[in-house]
DNA sequence: AGTTTTGATGAAGATTTTATGAAGATTCTC
DNA sequence: GAGAATCTTCATAAAATCTTCATCAAAACT
């Protein structure tokens, strides 16, 4: 989980804001002033800086250069959209990576922070598995369509969902789906993977979830 | 009905989208520019907006802007893979609800705008159920009719009723219809189940409620 | 580069499972 | 017990699924 930093001495705006950003499951940190704002920065692991340049103990172009002095951390600064430009370009010199000005959307900010932080958000994304399984159907949901499968299918998918980025052997897998002794041959299972891709790709043509490990056999990647 | 606006200047791609949809039961109505959909918006009942950013006439930005203006309706946005973050981010900040980006696969915007729509869908469904249990008399209400069933019948059909949307295997519709214990065939269930479709069929001739999952049993679809 | 191995693909054939219609068995009602 | 309704079984048809095979493409190896 991505952590950010408030510093905002309206409480109004400060809360609502880290509302909105919880619920995109970042975690805050809220504080009213700088002081306390820098000395938290020290002591803690902060994805990014939300800034509000009208402090009550220290201007924001202090705090920021403060920052900068230890980090090269993201910076969102919030700013009055009469401030004199003069201070917000100062800000820029310092290395700010983005403004919002008052009266600010949280979703905006959400935006902002999500733009920022693109690149490590990816591997949330990632870790948000785009594949559901329903038992109760013996179906499994995948972008919010269920797909219909075959026993041997469903048995074999929903084996790779449940241990995903691991490799399965096909001789694994084969005895997954068979009751009765086998003695048959495992280019089967290419075949049922093969139409497991398919079905797949009738939901989302661009990527493929299931990987082929040469020699070995396959895995899911979520 | 759910009706879905397009606005996509591709006529390939809105087609495509549009065909894909009504085969959901959605039903659309597509424009190719800003202006005249915004009208349309004006003047009808629409569910659900998928807007291409790279218009003729207008930004995708200025067309959601004036969008969220009047309503709150869901809005997808289509987008080429590499536009800039800028233009994304305004739209994000004005409240654009999923991206999909070019080159798209019609199921993948299924997928989103049922996503979007699911809560929706979800109670239109179970305020629409269209089976009820009458227990005194032992009957099933199907479409503010009464089905005339035998015992076994009955058991089975409000048993689906009871639990729907999942699957249930022919073992277990076995013992429910039991008192006495038998050692029976359990091809029976297939006898059942087709004389409760038979019946169903009766009055509504379109679709069939029961499902068969090959290998484990029937579900019953509400 | 050429050879070998492994996987992907499409299609045909075999197998399994279910649907269907009808006959026989059972239970229920009178 | 006769007659009717219901339940079960059976044989066959139809459908879906699984497996195999032939061929092509890709990767690994010499």
């Amino acid at each position: 989980m991505q952590h950010i930093l408030i510093i905002e001495d309206d409480r109004i705006i400060a809360e609502s804001i880290e509302f909105v950003l919880e619920k995109d499951s970042f975690s805050c940190q809220w504080f009213n002033n700088g002081s306390e704002s820098l000395n938290y920065l020290d002591n803690n692991k902060v994805d990014l800086v939300l800034l509000d340049v009208g402090l009550p103990d220290m201007s924001g172009f202090d705090v920021l250069r403060k920052v900068r002095l230890k980090s090269n951390i993201p910076v969102i600064i919030i700013s009055a959209r009469d401030d004199e430009s003069d201070q917000v370009l100062g800000l820029e010199g310092l290395g700010a990576n983005a403004y919002v000005t008052k009266p600010l959307s949280p979703r905006l900010v959400v935006a902002h922070v999500r733009s920022q932080l693109r690149h490590l958000r990816s591997d949330k994304k990632t870790s948000e598995s785009k594949f559901s399984i329903n038992q109760a159907l013996q179906r499994v949901i995948f972008h919010d369509q269920e797909l219909i499968l075959t026993p041997a299918e469903f048995k074999i998918l929903s084996l790779l969902i449940k241990k995903p980025n691991r490799v399965h052997s096909r001789e694994y897998l084969m005895n997954i789906i068979w009751d009765r002794p086998h003695g048959s041959d495992l280019k089967t299972i290419n075949t049922h993977i093969k139409s497991i891709r398919k079905r797949l790709k009738e939901i989302d043509s661009e990527n493929d979830y299931i990987e082929t490990h040469r020699g070995i056999g396959y895995s899911l990647i979520e």
